[in-house]
DNA sequence: CGCCTTTGACCTGCGC
DNA sequence: GCGCAGGTCAAAGGCG
């Protein structure tokens, strides 16, 4: 009898699973599609506004700040008009069950030491929010002087982490704006005039929640003041918006793989390397030299700080093979989390770029290329949503966070709840070291077209570059 | 009235 | 010890 129910569960669960998997399909074709018309529409744009640019001077970004709305109207009625009750169950299940199901991924434990730095959130920074971290968050309100005392739930990343050592995640990105819209809500507590910058410096923190640590600064680039540079610190102790939970994860991830670096660049880069977050920044920079040219690292004391830049153009497209999943092999538990985290860093432009992949040799073979193209898609979508407020967009980083746990899936014969949807950076705790902003996805775009036709060209040059204390 | 921004003052760390 | 720069506080005023 039991045995029957069993049974009987068990097909319905797999039934469930079949139709989650279908639509998954789905969804990603929309996405395929999408890319590949975003990516003819944008060589139009090119063309289009390389015609234009010299006659009226007009900042391509300007004319990027239409297409995101474009892409959202294509988003909204298509992706989002399908995105089922199933596939939000999942996402809902995913977010739930991570904190419990699923163990700590190190980057969060890492990061949530680049929230202490600042006096503040713990290592527990579940979705469940705020309540674990009251004292932290007492402690954060106060003036920042008081680093609380280690809890033993940091163990392993408490081992990797350097002491003392507060992570900043920079994200530059083209805005008129005078602020990123992030999803976060954001009150100004100051304003300074930095030096060397004639542009002041502004100081904001997060009032999403009574007492989240979290804080950023935004000031225009000094070399191109088109180039707004959000700098976040400290991890949300409270659940984020749909909307700010990949940039948050982002950040988080950013923050942790510089935070289990070691204090020096060069030694620092090395070791991001080997970092399960570092391969979405720097996969194989050596072998693809465009790689990494979104981000920076940047180890100079006292706070260590990635710098993302949306505003530089990856020569050839570039198809961020980093993001392909690891090879088969790696360790589950590090390479679940890496391979599915909806991070935008590195392939933003990608997104925008999609047309000339081909033209660049990359020496991989077609097949692997495709595949990575594929799961660039993905990856880029959530880059997407990084860049834009939009919540429909941030709608489709979610699902393509399911797509690619989906993908994850198929790639394991017996999937847990969370490996199904493929939990990245662990939305569910909340955790990152900010809601990352970064302007406009579209903006964003045009910004790394422009940077790279001379923009900015301290930016257009700088790649992946650390520098030492 | 509550929330937010502004802005000058204050605090702290660091280099000389 | 001093000066500088970064970062934060908090009073004052604006706005809906």
């Amino acid at each position: 009898m039991q045995t029957k129910n069993q049974k009987i569960e068990a097909s319905a669960v797999e039934a469930e699973l079949r139709r989650v998997v279908e639509e998954n399909r789905r969804l990603r074709g929309i996405l395929e599609e999408l890319t590949r018309s975003y990516g003819a529409l944008y060589q139009q744009l090119l063309l289009v506004t390389q015609g234009q640019h010299h006659q009226h001077r007009l900042h391509p970004a300007d004319l990027m700040i239409s297409r995101p709305s474009l892409a959202h109207t294509h988003l909204t009625s298509t992706a989002a008009s399908q995105y089922s009750a199933s596939t939000r169950l999942l996402l809902e299940a995913r977010a739930s069950s991570s904190a419990v199901a699923q163990p700590r991924a190190v980057e969060d434990e890492v990061v949530s030491g680049a929230g202490d730095g600042a006096g503040v959130v713990e290592a527990s920074p579940s979705l469940s929010n705020g309540g674990n971290n009251d004292n932290d968050a007492a402690a954060a309100d106060g003036k920042r002087k008081t680093s609380p005392p280690r809890e033993s739930g940091e163990q392993a990343a408490a081992s990797s982490e350097l002491p003392g050592r507060k992570a900043r995640v920079s994200v530059r990105a083209r805005s008129e704006a005078p602020m990123i819209s992030d999803g976060c809500q954001w009150r100004k507590y100051g304003q300074k005039m930095a030096k060397g910058n004639p542009c002041p410096r502004a100081y904001y923190r997060c009032t999403m929640a009574v007492a989240c640590p979290v804080r950023k600064q935004v000031q225009r680039c000094a070399e191109d003041k088109t180039i707004l540079v959000t700098t976040y610190e400290g991890h949300h102790n409270h659940p984020l918006p749909p909307a700010a939970t990949t940039m948050a994860n982002t950040t988080s991830a950013a923050a942790a793989m510089l935070l289990s670096g070691p204090a020096t660049s060069r030694d620092g880069a090395a070791a991001l390397l080997g970092h399960p977050a570092a391969a979405l920044f720097h996969h194989s920079s050596s072998s693809i030299p465009y790689a990494s040219t979104m981000a920076t690292l940047s180890a100079s004391a006292p706070f260590p700080t990635i710098t993302l830049d949306l505003t530089q153009q990856a020569p050839g497209g570039l198809l961020p093979h980093g993001l392909h999943r690891p090879p088969g092999g790696m360790h589950p538990v590090v390479a679940a989390p890496a391979a599915a985290m909806p991070f935008p860093a590195p392939s933003p432009l990608a997104m925008f770029l999609p047309q000339r992949a081909p033209t660049v040799p990359t020496g991989l073979p077609v097949a692997p290329r495709q595949q990575q193209q594929q799961q660039s898609v993905m990856e880029t979508v959530t880059a997407a949503i990084a860049a834009d407020p939009n919540f429909t967009t941030a709608l489709a980083a979610a699902i393509s966070s399911v797509m690619a746990g989906a993908a994850h899936q198929a790639q394991q014969p017996t999937p847990r709840a969370s490996n199904i949807i493929g939990i990245p950076g662990d939305e569910a705790n909340g955790g990152s070291a900010g809601a990352a902003t970064a302007g406009p996805s579209p903006t964003t775009t045009a910004a790394g077209a422009h940077a790279a036709s001379g923009g900015s060209p301290r930016f257009a040059t700088q790649s992946c570059t650390t520098s030492t204390t």
